[in-house]
DNA sequence: AATTTAATGTTATACATATAACAATAAAAA
DNA sequence: TTTTTATTGTTATATGTATAACATTAAATT
């Protein structure tokens, strides 16, 4: 099940590295690496590999080189600006996540076409949704959070295009196919909790065995 | 990207479905449900085989009875019980997320340590987390969400699989492997932004291509 | 009634991804 | 200084997933 793809796979390798860390290690293995990930050593090799992250013959990785090398890969260096449309619960929710800032991750903006939402001095401002093609573009923005009911769901989708939004996180239940100018990124809630819930019947019929 | 298992798709299909019956359509081929998500034909008919749904050599299949086996397969058909184990800014916007009671997911109840955050009668009742075992087993309740802060969320696992629970979906920060007792299923809003961020920026750089 | 047609259902192929095996090599040991 | 050792880096194999091709078949046409 634990669906992964390269990218995210190097999240993960930098999660677990920041522990290890935090243990005061300095060098690791493939396998250190591999093993409480359920993965194989030799795919840790392969990714670092290809993202040209390289280590000792016989001394392994340095965590702190990988660790270096991972953020300047994923962009973590810089100060990564996005924004959010639809303040509802979830987009509240978000806006007030503090983790984001951790990953250089800001939330530049919200954007609501009800009126009550609005308010410009906050910490982060929620702007009416007219202005969000402006400030788009005056701000160099190209990934946004869609967090609007889903009867708004396409309308903010054709807005976001002619904004020149190249990323959606997008939270509605309504599924998008990337295009060539935007690449969406479909969280359903819904069908996450759908999901679980058929492989754990499955799984409970079926005898135990780790679903991945 | 869009990394894809076979129920993922099945609920894919039902969203699909639901839209062409409401267009008034009765039946349907599978070029119709592949284009619109972007993959073959032959995929639809092999998961559709898979699944025992089967159509007309000729007529194609019917809308009405795919998706009531596609019901029939994910368990729609029932109503599903689960808990929310934390009950802060994404706790709350889940517990009043309307859209659950379509699918026949029910949240029972949420649970916090914080004693401010307790309401037994509300609508959905908050309840002290010394009583997460106790109701989970009363109710027989499988299924877990899990939204409290990362240095809580280790602890808060082991909780839940001491009360039996078979599947949870962890909105923490801190990746878990799923096990032989409780499938995990994670979904990391940063990780999901930074890879949106890597994947977009790869994009502009290497020129327009669709990334699925 | 025989033939054509247009779809399904299934098998074969291609592509993608992960693992396993091994060759290369730098450090450690003798 | 040579040999051994332990790990990386890389190539080969296996597994998993999606597509393409085709055989099958029921409806439509002649």
């Amino acid at each position: 099940m634990t669906l992964q793809n390269r990218v995210n796979r190097l999240l993960s390798y930098k999660q677990l590295l920041k522990r290890f860390k935090s243990l005061g290690m300095v060098k690791i293995f493939s396998d250190n690496i591999a093993d409480p990930l359920g993965i194989s050593a030799s795919l840790v090799r392969k990714d670092f590999g290809i993202f040209g992250i390289s280590g000792n013959q016989k001394g392994g990785y340095s965590i702190d080189s990988v660790l270096a090398k991972i953020n300047e890969i994923l962009g973590s260096n810089e100060i990564q600006k996005i924004v959010l449309i639809g303040v509802g619960r979830i987009g509240e929710a978000l806006l007030s996540y503090k983790d984001f800032f951790k990953n250089g991750i800001r939330i530049t903006a919200g954007f609501d076409i009800d009126t009550s939402k609005i308010h410009e001095n906050g910490d982060i401002p929620v702007k009416p949704i007219e202005e969000l093609e402006d400030f788009v573009r005056s701000n160099d923005i190209k990934i946004a959070i869609m967090a609007v009911p889903d009867n708004a769901a396409q309308q903010t989708l054709e807005m976001l295009k002619s904004s020149n939004i190249k990323g959606i996180l997008n939270f509605t239940p309504v599924k998008f196919n990337s295009t060539d100018d935007v690449i969406i990124n479909n969280f359903n809630i819904e069908n996450e909790l759908i999901n679980l819930i058929y492989f754990v019947n499955k799984h409970i019929k079926n005898g135990k065995k780790v679903i991945k």
